[in-house]
DNA sequence: GTCATTTCCTTAACATGTTAATTATTGTGA
DNA sequence: TCACAATAATTAACATGTTAAGGAAATGAC
């Protein structure tokens, strides 16, 4: 048994890192437009999808780390895309909303983002992309397996 | 046609940081005990695959971005796992080295890599193994399509 | 009820991601 | 050869990733 390291070309993390960056590309010009950032983007489309969260299942939804959440959370919150409220059953809790700009600022570019989408299943293919969002959910630790 | 977002558990950028954190968690784990970052294992595989680069071609292949490697570079040459020294033809160009110590680091830790690699060929299965690879090397947006 | 433990969140410290501005060197055309 | 553009790399500024430590509120054993 060879104990080789596969050519950094064939390397999984690498291979993830380009492939995220190769779709994230068109996404953050669109987002530059906005002045926030691709996980501010991420927390605004959870938020917006679910309703009221609180702060740890907003960070698991949006994957990112706590630490990270409570940056964002602040900015977000100077910006009035969000509001932080106490959860008077268990004070150490925070519920996070979206506000009604944040909503309109999605709202404004769900068309871009659409086509975006779009653009992605047709380079790839309809098939090819639905193979790769269920061979990548198996990476996930989040997911049962 | 519909304009609505699809669901972020559907998104492919969302995806891509899931699986991407399933596949650096054992490496992490693994990096934890040399001392370095995932970002300076990348630049010493790259450097022990293609010997001597000039930053450009390091920074394209290790998919770091110019400032990044310019700190990083800096940290490594203090550790003692790389060289930079001046190209003598174009001295505007830096060449970087990987040094014996380097290169000892990824030797030591060949073996537990290529287990864990061959733990996500078990997982996915060799064919969704490289089926993945396969598609997102078609995302990748320094590869040819 | 009290105290240790757990849970939820924040801070801190350092490394990296990201974009823009800056410096140093080289290449080019009048 | 001299301005001027192009290239290689650094620096700056701000946001996030990551791990560890800290603080406040709730929980559970006694």
């Amino acid at each position: 048994m060879s104990s080789k390291l596969p050519s950094t070309t064939r390397s999984l993390p690498i291979a993830l890192i380009r492939a995220r960056e190769g779709v994230m590309s068109p996404i953050r010009d669109m987002l530059s437009e906005t002045g926030i950032t691709e996980q501010q983007w991420r927390v605004l489309r959870v938020l917006s999808e679910y309703g009221m969260l609180d702060t740890t299942t907003l960070a698991d939804r949006s994957s990112l780390l706590f630490p990270s959440l409570t940056r964002i959370a602040a900015t977000m919150r100077d910006k009035g895309l969000i509001t932080q409220t106490r959860d008077e059953v268990d004070r150490r809790r925070q519920l996070i909303k979206i506000t009604v700009e944040g909503q309109k600022l999605i709202d404004d570019r769900t068309g871009q983002t659409t086509q975006i989408v779009a653009d992605f299943k047709t380079k790839l293919g309809s098939e090819n992309y639905e193979t790769l969002l269920d061979l990548l959910a198996l990476l996930d630790p989040g997911s049962r397996d």
